[in-house]
RNA sequence: GCGGACGUGGCGAAAUGGUAGACGCAGCAGACUUAAAAUCUGCUUCCCGCCAGGGAGUGCGGGUUCGAGUCCCGCCGUCCGCACCA
């Protein structure tokens, strides 16, 4: 039995894609356009399957789109800048950036081996300065428009790689990538203004209807808009009053002390003169805060022996306290407590001994016998013990009660938001330098445009731990651009976010002077179709959202939202394996034992674990390159797009992966010995078929068509399942009738050639093949998408369910939209039917054309 | 704690409120073969039954409906995100 040779289809059709320049795009006005993208991969080292199954459901879609007649951008490029390559060179003593170019070039041979329609003249890598020259303009842009500062700050210190994590990159209270718990540590630091862009970024959301629900829900979460009031209050015996956050204004009445975040300003102030203080900050700031050392902690608080006045009763004082639960990054960094009304409060002020004062009454509680016991009371109710606010529901309380504060001039109503700036400073060698400079008499100065890019210095040594650029004898000793004295460059480098901020921007014109032009960008953006991985749906994908706003501001551009359409693809997994000394091991390390379970190559038991998202770490991968010898791109990329819906996980196994390579076979066998000689490309398929054949073109026309629609609603896996019903189909059709009537040979064709069609934008070299197999005329890849034609694809007959008490008790057979009564009086006729009715007339018909009828009997 | 998603055969999964299990994986039986592989044919939700047929069945308990995997209410479980957020 031959088989498929798709070592040598698929680097012939690679070749010939590659030597036509098939996929290389321009701008073309007046032409309908289709961004497609997938998130851009750092270069790592080598790809393993887990990796391209985004790339493959990309690379489907631009195929598809294409073949629809869109002009479909689809690049690809690398997001180079970032901490491994640092890491490769502490281990392996090899330049950062001599191990990133040996990994993307590993890499692009590996996406080229899979076939993948990407416009490779576009290819842009975030480390090339031909790159990065242009977001240090930007940097310098924001800078300008006071989007870009430097500000002194508390931040997240990773004390394992040694550098600032922005709130974003902190997971648990731990290092996104280290895993180390992170510290507290003050620092000047350059952020972001993406505050300035908080309530239009939120409220953009709503409008990004082609994302995930999920993906917008946790940016919403991440944004966290909270409306309240922020209050004023006046300390006895200092002029500087203390400012607070609260969404319970409401219950002011029930205050019983004031609470400051141990990196309060006035706490740091208060701690110079009080030793015991102090040494409760430092145990503060040492505590982590990640779930565990949370829910542990107790609340802890010192009094500072303060005491402040009550904005609504200026002979009420309340303590001020420093306690441990108030973070400094939300609201004001100090609170008013209410134990009365909130749970923690509570705690708080049942440990130290502080009032309780229920304000809000329970709906038809009894005021005089109201307490609060263990469990502070947090629904509606009533104000009461509140003075002026007595009698309001919550709702209205919390107006009045800012109404007041407005008028007393002790505040107002606002609106709290979670989302804090970015702060893109790092202390690492590998990432882009930030353009500026400090000199001891002008301060911060940027370097001058016409000296972009500022380039990372080549000789650099990474044995010393902290950051390179820092210990580089020279690279940070410069003039003062303004006054030519002394100074001293910028030695952090940005995030590698910001690189990734706008590279979709970059691929609209990657060879312009400028960051992108005007005119590519407004044709090509936004992106139509981005595909990627959900853990970017509050980092990345927030951070462009941003930059497309700044830039905006800083008149790069005219539009806000640079990803019309979002979809998140399911990861792919793997059983792992562990030895009995409890090391991982390969899948390639492991084979079934004859009497099950598996064992390793010394025939020592193995330790199945469970189903995990592929990752080195754990060894449960399966590397690209021994597929795609084993088996072809093809039988990958099919692989990937069958078994499992496109957003959810799939399981990677080996007898998965044969199954389509059997598949791949009986399709080449189909289309290259055929049951019936073809008549010429082109033959029309003349009318009169057998009922087998007519059944046959039905199927075609019906596939056609719901193949268009799953794959423009992304159900790929469906998609593929309608495919193997045609192609099953017309191997099921009886060599006598296609042999026997006229027009079978031009049926058959007609059903080789659309499965060829169908089958292009996920087996691309397979379905050129097929093509050129049954003489088609060009290449496939230039061919047209079919169009189903709805009066072929119509069915002859109906098949109707009979019902009889909402069971199944028989069916008809109907051509369809045949008269009801005719199908009523049919059913009824059933013997089943009969049977189940007894002789008695059925109290209920319904009839449902074509579908069923229902009887009650 | 808050928010969200999901729960269907041995497995991955299909199913505009209208014949549950399409399509595949695995398995079983058979054909071909000296044999194996490959290939082909058939069976494959569970229970009763020789068949015809019948019964049960989409996490659990209710409800709406002629009819519910699908809609509503209440549970249980799994996964994900956020979380001392004032």
């Amino acid at each position: 039995m031959p088989r498929y040779n798709f070592r040598e289809t698929e680097t012939k059709w690679q070749r010939v894609w590659r030597e036509r320049r098939l996929f290389d795009v321009a701008a073309e006005a007046g032409r309908p356009k289709y961004y497609m993208l997938e998130m851009f991969p750092y270069p790592s080292g080598k790809l393993h399957v887990g990796h391209v199954r985004n790339y493959t459901m990309g690379d489907l879609v631009a195929r598809y789109r294409r073949a629809q007649g869109f002009n479909v951008l689809h690049p690809m490029g690398w997001d180079a800048f970032g901490l491994p390559a640092e890491n490769a060179a502490i281990a392996e003593k090899v330049h950062p950036a001599v191990w990133t170019r040996q990994n993307i070039a590993t890499m692009r041979a590996q996406l080229e081996r899979m076939g993948f329609a990407y416009d490779w003249s576009r290819e842009i890598a975030a480390c090339d300065p031909e790159y990065y020259r242009h977001e240090q303009k930007m940097f310098l842009d924001f800078l300008a428009a006071g989007l870009a500062y430097r500000r002194e700050s508390w931040v997240n210190w990773d004390p394992v790689e040694s550098t600032v994590l922005a709130n974003e990159q902190v997971v648990d209270g731990r290092g996104w990538r280290s895993g180390a718990i992170v510290e507290k540590r003050l620092l000047a630091q350059w952020a972001l203004r993406i505050t300035a862009f908080t309530e239009e970024l939120l409220e953009a959301i709503g409008g990004l209807d082609r994302w995930p629900e999920r993906v917008r829900l946790m940016q919403e979460n991440w944004i966290g808009r909270s409306e309240g009031a922020r209050v004023l209050f006046e300390i006895a015996g200092r002029d500087e009053p203390i400012e607070i956050f609260t969404t319970r204004q409401d219950t002011l009445y029930g205050a019983s002390f004031l609470a400051l975040s141990p990196n309060h300003p006035l706490a740091q102030h208060l701690a110079e003169g009080d030793p015991g203080l102090a040494a409760f900050i430092a145990e503060c700031n040492r505590l982590g805060t990640s779930e565990a050392a949370i829910e542990t902690a107790e609340k802890r608080g010192y009094a500072t022996g303060l005491e402040a006045v009550h904005p609504f009763d200026a002979k009420r004082r309340v303590p001020v306290w420093v306690a441990n639960f108030v973070l400094m990054e939300y609201g004001t960094g100090a609170i008013f407590g209410c134990p009365a009304h909130d749970q923690r409060d509570l705690e708080f002020a049942r440990k130290y001994g502080l009032p309780v004062i229920p304000v809000v009454l329970p709906p038809g509680a009894d005021p005089a016998r109201f307490v609060i016991g263990d469990e502070a009371y947090v629904e509606d109710g009533t104000a009461f013990n509140s003075g002026f606010l007595d009698g309001l529901p919550v709702a209205d309380a919390k107006r009045a009660a800012g109404e007041r504060l407005k008028a007393l001039g002790r505040g107002e109503r606002t609106i709290a938001y979670r989302l804090r700036d970015w702060g893109v400073s790092r202390q690492r060698y590998w990432g882009c330098p930030i353009p500026v400079i400090h000199c001891p008499d002008c301060g911060i100065v940027p370097v001058p445009e016409g000296e972009l890019p500022v380039t990372l210095p080549m000789d650099v040594s990474f044995d010393v731990p902290g950051n390179p650029l820092d210990h580089h004898p020279t690279w940070k000793h410069v003039d003062c651009p303004r006054c030519h004295g002394p100074a001293r460059r910028e030695t952090d480098t940005l995030d590698t976010f910001f690189d990734s901020s706008w590279y979709f921007l970059r691929f609209c014109s990657p060879h312009a002077a400028v960051a992108f032009t005007r005119e590519a960008a407004s044709y090509w953006m936004p992106v139509d179709q981005y595909i990627g991985g959900v853990e970017h749906a509050v980092l990345h994908l927030l951070y462009s959202r941003f930059f497309t706003r700044a830039l905006k501001q800083c008149g790069y551009l005219d539009f806000d939202e640079p990803f019309a359409g979002l979809f998140t693809q399911g990861m792919v997994c793997h059983q792992t394996y562990r030895s009995e000394t409890g090391e991982w091991l390969f899948p390639e390390e492991v084979e079934p034992a004859p009497a099950g379970g598996f064992v390793d190559r010394d025939a020592r038991p193995v330790i199945v674990g469970r189903t995990e998202k592929m990752s080195k770490s754990k060894k449960n991968v399966v590397g690209l390159d021994a597929i795609v010898d084993t088996y072809g791109a093809d039988t990958a990329r099919l692989y990937l797009l069958s078994d499992s819906p496109p957003e959810r996980d799939l399981e990677w196994t080996e007898t998965g992966i044969e199954g389509i390579w059997r598949y791949v076979n009986r399709l080449w066998r189909l289309a290259s010995e055929p049951a019936v000689a073809l008549p010429p490309p082109g033959t029309t398929v003349s009318g009169g078929l057998s009922p087998s054949l007519a059944a046959l073109r039905r199927t075609i026309h019906q596939s056609i068509a719901a193949v268009t629609d799953d794959l423009d609603r992304f159900r790929f896996n469906r998609a593929v399942a309608r495919i193997r019903e045609l192609s099953n189909a017309i191997e099921e059709l009886p060599e006598a009738s296609l042999r026997e009537d006229p027009g079978g040979g031009a049926v058959l064709r007609e059903g080789l050639e659309t499965v060829a069609r169908l089958l292009g934008p996920m087996m691309p070299h397979l379905a050129e093949e097929m093509w050129l197999t049954l003489g088609g005329v060009g290449l496939l890849a230039e061919q047209p998408w079919p169009v189903a034609d709805p009066d072929l694809a119509r069915d002859e007959q109906v098949t109707i369910a009979v019902q009889v008490n909402g069971k199944l008790r028989g069916t008809l057979e109907f051509p369809p939209d045949a008269p009801q009564s005719e199908v009523e009086s049919a059913a009824l006729d059933l013997p089943q039917v009969a049977r189940w009715l007894g002789g008695r007339p059925p109290r209920k018909v319904i009839v449902v054309p074509n579908r069923v009828v229902s009887i009650v009997a």
